[in-house]
DNA sequence: CAAGTTTTTGCGTTTTTGTGCAGGAATTTA
DNA sequence: TAAATTCCTGCACAAAAACGCAAAAACTTG
């Protein structure tokens, strides 16, 4: 087989597909993963396709690919998004906030697991969409480029419809005083209105931001029944979270 | 044999398997490998044929290699995606469907131009959120994974409450006596309830796929306002639409 | 037709290209 | 953190291309 052939070919799935992986490619054409490395090297620096770990992803859906590696403070998100999905099992519905730590948990879900998730952020949706036994329901309304999610009237009225087993937020700063706040006003009333839509809330935490404060505030912390960090459970600073009813993870 | 024999056959071969081998052509054809070679070089300098390590390819490689329903018509999509992306003015409201042409229209789109796009196409979405001046505003449901886009009866609710300036539907498939059809049912509900909730309706579709039909219908031919191809406005292929009091672009 | 000229062809030799492989670095996953 | 993939780099080797040259074939012209 040629060169060119096989690059056409190469691309042909791609677009075809969306993805290809270059192992499975190499089993298809019969050559080594390096040559089928060097083609996708080649097709990329002409911009046909978009070069990822252990494949390619097609040049039409991939641009808001986030490389993963590029997330701050990644490893200890990791870690909470494992937490996080421990607690989800099948045949729930769960309403997701948007945020980084959100797109971890995301990446972090077994395949296995059969649920449904429910999120108005873009980032998110993508995520999921990816998986395989994930059911996406999306909340409509405008979209607010800066945090990349839908907020307004629609997307708040849209959640109050709503009962879901479970509802994470990503959380920007929380501190026993004053509750979760955040800075956006339109993410705070989105945030508020999946809280009350939810059976149980968790929030989700770097410890970095715990015992912070921002603008305005989402809810009490009493109001949220599972907190997760990716300290270990008896860390101190999480006692008086402890204390005041709060499960840890 | 003479020369031009010789390269007569070598383009028949060409043209007959889309390929040929420098290798076997010498053996056929009891001359050296560097006699065809230069004959190849020859050839491929009128242009007749694209010459590659090992041997040739037909000229038509790039369009017909691959199957054509691909993204592999991106240069007729781009200009059947200007052509549309001219109709839009500032201020409007815009629906649109999904599909791969729809993407080049979101592509295409003028830095300056600030105007309202509504849609349930997740990839369409990314691309609208990349321009500076464009809202967006989506439509939510649950996500059909194959077509990426938002189906279901919230979505069409959601359609049927706007009154659009305009609605751009990427087309399978169109013929006169059958009108615009498809082939996934929740895809074709959709594009329905979009021309209903649109003043002008423009149907973006590339030639190839004039005159063919899919299984199920959307609307006849009338339904629509304006036919948009890559081909000129006068390709014979159109004239019928155009007696039939559809304006052409 | 015959001599001279041009074109074409084949054959070494040298370069370039394409491919696979080994080992170490980097990244992902469990 | 450890194990498993995937990536990258340099290298070796084979296949193909390019180049120069000389012989052969084809064409021209007196």
């Amino acid at each position: 087989m040629l060169k060119k052939e096989r690059q056409a070919y190469i691309l042909h799935q791609v677009n075809l597909h969306n993805k290809v992986l270059s192992s499975v490619l190499s089993q298809e054409i019969h050559v080594s993963e390096d040559t089928i490395r060097r083609d996708l090297y080649e097709l990329s620096e002409e911009g046909k396709l978009i070069k990822v770990h252990g494949g390619a992803l097609s040049p039409s859906f991939g641009q808001v690919y986030y490389s993963p590696n590029t997330t701050y403070s990644r490893p200890q998100k990791t870690i909470i998004a494992k937490k996080a999905a421990s607690l989800i099992k099948d045949g729930m519905f769960v309403l997701t906030s948007g945020g980084s730590t959100i797109l971890e948990l995301a990446r972090a879900l077994p395949p296995q697991l059969k649920a449904t998730f429910i999120t108005g952020s873009i980032p998110a949706i993508l995520e999921y969409m990816n998986h395989p036994n994930i059911d996406v329901i999306v909340i409509g309304d405008k979209i607010s480029k800066s945090s990349k999610i839908t907020t307004g009237g629609e997307a708040i009225n849209k959640i109050k419809q709503i009962r879901a087993d479970l509802c994470f937020l990503g959380t920007n700063a929380i501190d026993l005083t004053n509750g979760i706040t955040d800075s956006d006003w339109d993410v705070v009333q989105l945030k508020k209105s999946m809280i009350e839509s939810s059976q149980k809330s968790v929030s989700l935490t770097i410890s970095e931001k715990i015992n912070t404060l921002q603008p305005i505030k989402i809810c009490d912390v009493a109001n949220i029944d599972v907190l997760i960090t990716e300290l270990p459970v008896d860390d101190p600073i999480l006692k008086p979270y402890h204390e005041s009813g709060i499960e840890i993870m």
